[in-house]
This record gives C-alpha cells, structure tokens and sequence, in this order.
DNA sequence: ATAATTTTTTAGACAAGTCTAAAAATAATG
DNA sequence: CATTATTTTTAGACTTGTCTAAAAAATTAT
C-alpha cells in the first residue's frame, strides 16, 4: 500500500497536524525528517496523488481522512512496539524509539491484533503517549505542562513532551517517572525554575524541565 | 551495513549453499529470489565489493566468512522471530513465513538477544529448522527423510523439507506435527507411497509428502 | 570439432527517492 | 508600495535496484 518513506512522512505531517491547525508548511516537514525542502514537494505530490493529503502549491498540506488513518496506524504500531520492548524485552524508555521507527513499518494486521493482546490493551505507550485504536481514534487527556502549576499545586506525572533519551535518563537519574505525585512547593521567579518534592525528595527544576513534562491534576 | 535487498541476496545465497558444495549459479539465485539473472550479476559484483561474496565472472559465487556469518544471522533473526509468532503470538506455523520475512530486517542486537531470552533461548523454530547462534554456528542435526525409511522402521518427526503454507495446512489437517513417532507399516512399490502409524491413527502417504518429511530415527 | 543451446554478462532504460542550484512565489520590512 | 528576505517549487542530476534486449561465454549435442 504505502513505501517506507511515504509512511514516514504520514507520520510526520500528523505529528505535525497535532500542533498546528494549519496547513503543515513544506520546510517543517522537511526539518522533521531530516531531508531537503525540495524532496519534501516531490513526495507530497505523490501522497496527494494518493488521495493521502490535499495539496496546493505554496500553501503547505493536511492530511485527508484516510491521510489521519493511515498515519494513526502507524503511530499506533510504533506506540504497541514500544510497550512490548519496555513490558516483554526488558528495553529502558530511553532505547525504544530507535527500533519502534523500524517495527512501525512491519505489515501485518494479525501481529499487531496478538501484539495487543499480548501486552493488555495498553492505553499509552512508555512516555505517556496515547495509542490509537484501530480505527485510528486517540483519547486525548487534558494534561498539562508542570512548569504551568503555581504554588502548591500537585499533580501526576504523565507523559513527557520531549523523548530523547538525554531527557528521558535525566529524568532516570532524578527518580521521576511516569505515575508519580509532584507538588509544587516553591516557584523561583527569577529563573522560572521549580522547587519541588517528588516520592518524599525535594530537589529544584529548570525551567526547560518543567517544560517537558506533562502532568494531570 | 547492508540493505534490505543485500541481505535477502545473502540469505538466499546462504540457503543454496547449504544444498550444493559448488559454487551458486547466477540462474539459481535469480530463481530463489524471483528476479532476474542480470539483476543478480549486478547485485553480485557490489557484495563482492563489500567482501561477502567470492565471485569470477561465469563462475558463480560463494560466500565469505564475512558473509556466511552476516547470513546466518538473518536466519537466526528469522528463526527467533518464528518462534515468537507461533509461542507468544498465538500464529501457526503456516502463518510465520512471511512475517518474519520482514522482521529478519530489524537492526537492533539487544532487540534479538533479549527476544532470544524470552523465548527460552530456542534451538529450532516452528518447522524444525535450526536457529544459528550469535556467532553464526549451526548445530546440524541427523534429520533424514521419511521416504529413506524401511517397512517397520520407526522415527520422530523432526522437520519439514517444503515449508509452504500448502504443505503445513496438510500436515495440519492429517494431524502430522513435529516430535510425534511415525512407524512405517508398509511401502507400497508401485507408487512408492508408504503407509505408516502415527498417534495411534493408520494412514497412507504418497511419495511427495514422505519426500518433504524430516525424521529422526 | 563444429553447431546448437543454455547461461551469464553487458548495455541501456526506468522508477523511487534524494540532492543542489536556480527560478518563482510569498511574506516581511522600511 | 517597492524592495528585501524567506519559502517553495522546478530543473537536472545521482544512487539503488530493477528490467529488457543483445552480446559473449560456457555447455551440450550432433
Ligand atoms: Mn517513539
Ligand atoms: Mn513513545
Ligand atoms: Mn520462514
Ligand atoms: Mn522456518
């Protein structure tokens, strides 16, 4: 049905789509996947031949229905394999990006079905992300970025905004992860940085921190 | 390090080898790959500029150690990934093949030693075929033909030589599955088909099936 | 041993996906 | 509004992997 590389720039302008209501611009996409600007147009004809996504010339993309389906299959294959490789393998949440982008593009509705199976019908994958069902719906939740809690305010730890393992082992080597309680006791307006207590530790946050981790009140 | 193609040329390479002690033909490559000869001769000379394949012009090629262990560690993935289907996944094994046609091409060396692990480090996948080691050894077995047997000989049913889904399906359906003891009861002359005892049950088999039979006495 | 047949290689072409450099369109600025 | 600056598209080229058709080599048959 769809290339490797037609998968990845599905991938790309719905990612991108989650962002941003408008039209997704030819240099974003290309900034996401590492390529040139004019690769990005010639492969944007072909996935608008497709009846993937609507195109225009000069006025950037979306995705069609079947676009977003697609696109949510994949995002939901790359979220499944993450969880096996964290659940079954034994992977730490800072390893399973890499090989999930190459799981993701294995064709077989059977496997992911077992897959599912398999793991439990997870709802989010291992940073917090949502998984797709099948036909591509998302639970969104209505979380929020920590570093917009005032004083005193606690949440939830439940999903992280940037997943690069430098961050993701950051937070390792903080003891913060997924599911834990945090409350705000100390905001520092000179610096937006955090003073906080987390599993009984208090330590203090940057403001680039509290920007990357989304909490549930 | 190696495309995907490259790699499906290894591996096809790697399985007619182990039939034929004579350099592999060009024609007999393109037929196991379902391509064509002049494919295969371009294909050739760049494994040979990469050192996996010995090759002189009309005279066939063989592979280097280089090549011979980068091979079978597209089988070991194979294998493994076979295993997986059929014990986590709930996959025939009529189903596996081509699945894991696509998975031997994950890169990653902890995703194959952990799924190893998990799988109770496995030493033959789902139709008897031997799973190669980390550093590409094999452990051949003594597995020999159910047509090679004599009337009242006895044996385990150890492997398939056709491993297509046919073949499996038929298996299935008579009941025939690996580690079961199969007796020869009869021979029959006139069409070499050979009637044998198996799980208590009589039946008779022609001389195609017991050619693609794998028993150990 | 010569001729016919088969196998293998070469030559040239094509599709997919990418790139650089240049042209065209759009957006930002004074 | 006219001029820059930026973004996007086009044109042409390159790589990988494939194909067809023709040439060359090896094999088989007469
Ligand atoms: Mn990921
Ligand atoms: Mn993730
Ligand atoms: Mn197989
Ligand atoms: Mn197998």
């Amino acid at each position: 049905m769809f290339t490797l590389s037609e998968e990845n720039y599905l991938k790309a302008i719905y990612h991108l789509e989650s962002d941003s209501n408008k039209g997704i611009s030819t240099n974003a996409i290309a900034k996401s996947l590492e390529t040139k600007a004019s690769s990005v147009t010639d492969m944007v004809k072909k996935l608008s031949e497709k009846e993937v996504v609507i195109y225009k010339k000069y006025q950037g993309v979306t995705l069609t229905e079947l676009g977003k389906k697609t696109a949510a299959n994949i995002v939901r294959k790359h979220r499944l394999w993450e969880v096996f490789l964290v659940e079954k393998l034994n992977f730490s949440w800072d390893e399973v990006h890499e090989v999930a982008e190459q799981l993701e593009h294995i064709k077989s509705p059977k496997l992911i079905n077992q897959l599912d199976s398999l793991l439990g019908f997870p709802t989010h994958d291992p940073h917090g992300d949502p998984i797709p069902d099948k036909d591509g719906n998302v639970n969104t939740v209505d979380k929020i970025l920590l570093s917009t809690l005032s004083k005193n305010e606690k949440g939830i730890c439940v999903g992280v905004n940037d997943s690069s393992s430098e961050f993701l082992r950051f937070l390792d080597k903080k003891k913060i992860t997924l599911g834990k309680k945090i409350t705000v006791l100390e905001r520092e307006d000179f610096d937006d940085s955090l003073f906080i207590e987390i599993d009984g530790e208090k330590l203090s946050i940057s403001k680039k921190i509290a920007n990357n981790l989304y909490i549930k009140k």
